[in-house]
RNA sequence: GGUCCCAUCGUCUAGUGGCCUAGGACAUCUGGUUUUCAGCCAGAGAAUCUGGGGUUCGAAUCCCCAUGGGAUCACCA
């Protein structure tokens, strides 16, 4: 059997979901790992929910973490096109041919009726469900249908027992008459999900739909999709949401969750991807750390979890330094250039990073880290006034240095220190604030030596004058 | 409410009947390195394995019930 699996997100959203790309990496491990397919498929047969401009980012999201598709709309294939809104056609067709073989009917209930039914069997706690109204008028809804009149096709629900294996919850059990009869096509002629779905699963040739835990309820009924067209019952496996601190779903109001947002923080995208893919899954040597091309070796759909985790930002920021600091210079050169654009030095840049590389978690903590280096600082969280002559000494000091070195600053600060009796922590405080205007900085010798000879004594004669900002100590 | 799913340190997890007086990682705390922070190193605390019944010589592991959490019940996906 060829493995190929698909993610299908709909547009109604800015960017991708997170909790998308978790189940997009297992769909894409599971079809690599087999020599088979991972295939994108846009599901857009919501009309009214679609956002603008969300379907190329979603897209571009998509490429730009490295889930890459081998059938998509964007790079076409065999069973193009692979957006739902270009294939009405073919739910139609479907749709009909259910309606030949007596396993769907036409609907003209007006959305009034449904609704008022629905919230009477709410209120007397009964499961919400079509009475098949026009199911029992079959041959006068259909001569109004012919007549134009606006219609839905429902799947006509049999009564039976439903059992399927989920490859990572084992054999479930529905019965029927819990089911309602479906909606497959709308009045606007676009399929629902459940139609569109099954139908594009079966056409693709789809052989493991691996999708989230809310699709669990209505597998049964894609279930009895599938056998009312007699067709091949693809594998399932539902995966656990990703959770909020509170265990609700992941949600914008708790979390970032568009993909674009941790990718703009400077979150790399291997780090990302390396933290979903142990959300539900570990790696069977307990590793923490690995690459995608060794997940897709020893991903195993068996191994996934059923226990719904949540998300937890600290560790991702944790992931994210290991693969800074693991990252070669040069590319954590380039990376950290590209991410601050082109406003500042590269020459410098390259010199800040061996004092930075131990220090980021996020490539966008390097702009408050380092700006002091292109900028002098405006304002100091030491009041510098009060330690006047003691910068004035320092700047006597410094200015007799003549091999300005990281390490011959070092010295000469430290005599000097040892030589007003100071100790080292109060003293390197005092130039650092001077320097940096913080007093969290990187290491401060090095920092003077990039800076050179002529800019430092200059901020430390200019403290004389705006000795501001907040003071404490 | 009906249906379905789930339940090990704060969090992610290991664990598939004896190796578990439950292991690792993040986070937390302590100490070391030190001119700040980070990093690194060493160490500590942290789970009566949700509760109760079984099965068994033996249960975190199997079964049942309870409880708790979650998902879902649209002409949304």
């Amino acid at each position: 059997m060829i493995v190929r699996t698909r993610i299908a997100p709909s547009p109604t959203g800015k960017d991708v979901h997170v909790g998308s790309i978790s189940t997009g990496l297992m769909n894409y491990a599971w079809a690599k790992k087999n020599g088979g397919q991972f295939i994108i498929r846009i599901e857009d047969t919501d009309q009214s929910r679609i956002v603008p401009g969300g379907e190329k980012k979603m897209l571009e999201t998509l490429d730009a973490i490295g889930l890459k598709a081998d059938e998509s709309p964007k790079v076409g294939g065999p069973f193009a096109p692979y957006r739902q809104s270009e294939r009405l056609d073919i739910y139609k067709k479907y749709a009909l041919e259910l309606i030949a073989k007596g396993k769907a009917y036409y609907c003209t209930c007006p959305p009034e009726r449904l609704d008022s039914m629905r919230k009477q069997q709410q209120a007397e706690k009964k499961m919400p469900k079509y009475d098949r109204q026009c199911f029992h008028n079959q041959a006068e809804i259909k001569k109004q249908v012919e007549a134009g009149a606006s219609h839905v096709i429902r799947l006509l629900m049999p009564e039976k027992e439903i059992v399927f294996h989920d490859l990572i919850r084992g054999t479930i059990t529905v019965q029927s008459n819990t089911l309602d009869d479906q909606v497959l096509l709308k009045s606007d002629g676009f399929p629902t999900y459940h139609l569109g779905v099954v139908v594009d699963d079966h056409l693709m040739e789809i052989s493991h739909i691996i999708r989230g835990e809310e699709w669990l309820p209505s597998t049964p009924k894609h279930i009895i999709l599938f056998e009312a067209f007699g067709w091949k019952i693809p594998e399932f496996a539902h995966v656990s949401l990703l959770r909020n601190p509170d265990k609700s779903k992941l949600s914008k109001r708790k979390n970032p969750v568009w993909t674009s947002e941790y990718l703009e923080k400077g979150i790399l995208k291997e780090a990302l991807l390396n933290y979903l893919a142990l959300m539900g899954w570990s790696h069977p040597d307990g590793k923490e750390i690995f690459s995608l091309e060794e997940y897709v070796k020893v991903f195993d759909l068996k191994d996934v979890q059923t226990t719904a985790p949540v998300f937890d930002p600290v560790k991702l920021e944790w992931m994210n330094g290991e693969y800074i600091r693991n990252l070669k210079f040069e590319i954590l050169n380039l990376k950290i250039q590209e991410y601050i654009g082109g406003d500042y030095d590269k020459k410098i840049i390259e010199k800040t990073i061996p004092l930075v590389r131990e220090r980021l978690k996020k490539l966008s903590d390097y702009l408050p880290l380092c700006s002091f280096i292109f900028h002098a600082p405006a304002t100091f969280e030491v009041d510098m006034g009060t330690y006047k002559d003691l910068l004035k000494n320092i700047s006597d000091t410094l200015s007799t240095v003549s091999d300005w070195k990281a390490l011959t600053v070092g010295e000469a600060m430290g005599d000097l220190a040892k030589k007003l009796e100071m100790k080292n922590s109060e003293f390197f405080m005092v130039l650092r604030v001077a320097i940096t205007g913080k007093k969290i900085s990187p290491p401060l010798n090095e920092s003077m030596e990039l800076l050179g000879k002529e800019e430092c004594l200059r901020r430390i004669n200019n403290t004389f004058l705006a000795s501001v900002g907040p003071s404490q100590l």
